[in-house]
DNA sequence: ACGGACATGTAAGCAGTTACATGATTGC
DNA sequence: GCAATCATGTAACTGCTTACATGTCCGT
């Protein structure tokens, strides 16, 4: 099965919302997708450039004196396609996870090693959560009806919190596993 | 900062439990790492090569009647290298997950479509993670000292389940959501 | 005057995947 | 006799990242 570039799909996404220039697209998506999908810089803008050549998205300049901004619009056709990915059944991600693979290594490092590198990692988990905690706080203490988006971002925000506590009770978990066995 | 290659700490790693040959490696780790570290057949064969040009690993061949079998050992200088990857800080690994990507997007869906694919991700966790809880009950029923590297693979597992567990929390919350705005 | 954010892009490289290729052995 | 598994490898591609390049605007 040949594997599709997935990048299309997040750009037409973030432009079915509204129309966007590249750099937009690029802060928007640091601001609310980051956690569970990035696109770099430089994958936007040629990104952009197939899409339209596809019939995709269209474009116009806009300018704030001699800056130019181009910002993207979807067509039907790319409406079109972007609803045919979305519908289509998702397979679960492989994903790569450096720090699992260094635990199931674990047994050529002392137990102590180990241990501190659960508590440094349960430190930067515990900050993340605290992070979605925060925007949970300021940005979805209500859920009203202005924006039909709002109740999805709300879901994977809360996603985000969800996996940041399972992962804190795994590593606890791991770190009594170690102390009981230390004795 | 440089992307460096992993796959190369995932085989010595896997060398420093027992030597093995490409074959037997690929199909261990599709029996242990493969929910949080894959490696494809093609990409095993060649780095072995270039491990063992830089000495890293070094190899003999076995044959059984005319198949030959070339089974790998670490060497000092390879367990020097394993080691210091292993005892690096970890980030947190950048994922993609298509399926939040998706849910993030909802409101150009219909709810009915939103709760389908709940609903059919929700099959495809638990199905998931009855898998593991076999393996738990199969596997690890008593921890022994037998194995020292058991205790590690042990918590991958429980990491494994945890997610599951963690994943089937966050759907049934979303499924609850749309619910209630459904009616 | 200068750093930082705004804004758009190109070039090079690499990691990893898919597909292809070959042949031996085992089990039904 | 045939399919599945054992076993090793190459070629081509592609998606993505890093690094580079250029210039504007705004606040201090």
């Amino acid at each position: 099965m040949k594997k599709v570039d997935k990048s299309r799909y997040a750009i037409l996404g973030m432009l079915l919302i509204e129309p966007l220039s590249g750099y937009q697209i690029i802060k928007e998506m640091q601001g609310s997708t980051d956690y569970f999908w990035q696109e770099s810089d430089a994958s936007i803008y040629p990104m952009l450039k197939i899409l339209e050549k596809e019939g995709k998205v269209k474009s116009r300049s806009e300018y704030a004196g001699k800056r130019e901004s181009r910002v993207f619009e979807i067509t039907p056709k790319g409406k079109k396609e972007f609803l045919s990915w979305i519908e289509m059944p998702t397979e679960i991600d492989k994903r790569r996870n450096e720090f699992l693979l260094k635990m199931f290594f674990g047994a050529n490092v002392s137990k102590e090693k180990i241990l501190q590198k659960l508590f440094s990692r349960l430190e930067t988990v515990q900050e993340l959560k605290r992070k979605f905690k925060s925007i949970e706080r300021d940005t979805f203490s209500k859920i009203s009806d202005d924006n039909s988006h709002k109740m999805f971002w709300y879901m994977t925000l809360r996603s985000g919190l969800i996996d940041a506590q399972a992962e804190i009770k795994w590593i606890n978990e791991c770190i009594n596993i170690l102390k009981r066995v230390n004795k």
